[in-house]
DNA sequence: ATGAAAGCGCTAACAC
DNA sequence: GTGTTAGCGCTTTCAT
């Protein structure tokens, strides 16, 4: 079934079902009644594809993330999708894995697949492909990572702004041994986070042992082995900072196995606030970082660009904020 | 840059291009070195639009889940992803959101996008929309539910085994009282784990209050508020089944707020093992449903029929097994 | 307001 | 082994 066929049924030509179908032009009303009859009596819709090679627009938007299990970029998908289909686009999704190599697949997934835009959530990003997109003038939109340039723009997260705060926090309750699980350090992102967390403890004069520094991997596991590390050191810390939900959890399942108790002999704080965290046995004291908010800038950058011809792209930061729980507490006299 | 381009950067035509890209046909050895140097130097790359208008074969599968921002599914969809990818698939990811009545605007997608068949891992599917995608001769796989047929398979969970398994359990360690929260009730297979649980209380002529089965929604948020409520009755349970992991976690935050703690007090098992449950503080006790099992036997179902022209349908049953943990404990004397 | 027809980029059948 | 060419289904001038 295709315009053809609903066009001889409906005795026009191709155009005017076209036209009916998108809007694109007047027609008459009793000629839109037959071609809207014929139409439903056959269940015709359109074939997306030639639409795409006849125009050159896809309607799609490629998302690029890191990982698929990891909940924040789930909630991260449903939003930007919503908006999306609210907009009359569709969302390609791509995994990258956490590893860098694998961006260079996603991104000819994207250029194969003609998409109108792409919104990189992950923030390694090698040069070369960033031109291999913008070379073909398709918008762009980083996560944290990237200059904002010609159909480029970024997002940028507060990172100093949240650690400082969860810092603060922890201070408050009197710790003053507090260890820092980062993500996986080849990862620009997690090195990111991992200086805001050294230069804040700067700021607050306390010093900070190596031992207390290590690396995981943004997954459960990993937080739950440097946990499991840590716990074995002599002078253990009183708090520990993730550097996002995952691995928050992972530390307190660790803490756990180990026989102690969140918050009562180590208090945790997490990053991201995935949906889960406020469920956590105890709920966990986490750096909201909103999903919504990322989606909505992402696509409101794409749309322009790619709709309004918006040509220069632009930075927006969204902000964080430290949300206090149950699995912090003050530091045992 | 096209395929005209191409070719006659490298001095042959459109369809010896066309060969050796797809290597569809044998091409002379100096030919083709000419041909991939220009693929090269143009950084060409096909248009899968225009693929997939002359062949008919878009080369994606469609895979419609119930929500995202379950675990569960996640876990699912990188499993067929990969496997997909593998096979020179890709995949186009559609979310009902629990809702039916979504499912309608999910066909549509697929159908505008020519997919070569549909995985539909949600259990209620309406016949005719079924049938609109079996009219076109697309294949189809469900998880539990839709009768097999003309290209159209069925994954069943043997829901049963794993229940009586999880029952044989608690029973073993002196529960008595043992409740059930369900998933929204207007799920089939909601349902269908509600009346698996009933049926194996009978067979250990167990008896159960109506107070005792509870209705949740899949998510946190349910699990948590059915077991707030459940604390309130004079007579508690001394162990909780839930219909799936997440609400289960949703009950031991529960249990958690009210001041008790699992398995001292309340005995929690789950459904699905997804990957948080075994970093939980306690270790969740759960009911492990095999993603990659169900992703494998859904692409297999799928490709037999879209690349191997199998006609005929199949059912297969994936096991479940339950894990035991620590969420659950002999009940206090 | 409507129709005729020229592409969009690719593949595949056919001719050489 | 290689080239020519007719579509695939749709949109979009350009006529009328």
């Amino acid at each position: 079934m295709n315009i053809r066929e609903v066009a001889k049924r409906a005795g026009v030509s191709t155009a005017t079902v076209s036209r009916v179908v998108n809007g694109t032009a007047p027609v008459g009303a009793r000629t839109e009644q037959l071609v809207r009859a014929a139409i439903e009596r056959s269940g015709y819709y359109p074939n997306t594809h030639a639409r795409t090679l006849g125009t050159g627009k896809s309607h799609i938007y490629g998302l690029i993330i890191s990982d698929i299990e990891n909940p924040f970029f789930p909630e991260l998908v449903k939003c930007f999708e919503r908006i999306a289909v609210e907009h009359g686009q569709e969302v390609l999704i791509a995994n990258t894995d956490y590893k860098p190599e694998r961006m260079q697949v996603c991104v000819r997934r994207m250029l194969e697949r003609k998409v109108d835009g792409v919104a990189i959530m992950t923030s390694e990003m090698d040069p070369e492909l960033t031109q291999m997109l913008s070379g073909r003038g398709i918008p762009m939109v980083f996560l944290d990572t990237g200059s904002v340039g010609k159909r480029i723009s970024n997002i940028c997260i507060d990172y100093g702004s949240g650690i400082d705060q969860a810092i603060d926090h922890l201070t408050s309750l009197a710790h003053r041994r507090i260890a820092f699980v980062s993500g996986p350090v080849d990862l620009a992102s997690a090195r990111i986070r991992r200086e805001a967390f050294l230069m804040s403890l700067r700021r607050k004069k306390l010093k900070c042992s190596p031992d207390f520094i290590r690396e995981g991997n943004h997954r459960f596991d990993g937080g739950y082995a440097a946990m499991i590390e840590m716990l074995k050191l002599r002078v253990r810390p009183t708090a520990v900072l993730a550097s996002n939900d995952l691995t928050a959890i992972g530390i307190m399942g660790a803490v756990h196995a180990a026989g102690l108790r969140v918050p009562e002999d180590i208090s945790v704080v997490g990053f991201d606030d995935i949906a889960i965290s406020s469920f956590m046995p105890p709920p966990l004291t986490t750096i909201r970082l909103s999903r919504a908010e990322i989606a909505e800038r992402a696509f409101t950058s794409l749309y322009g660009a790619s709709h309004r011809g918006e040509s220069q792209g632009s930075t927006h930061t969204v902000r964080v904020e430290l949300v206090i729980r149950q699995s912090t507490a003050p530091v045992r006299p």
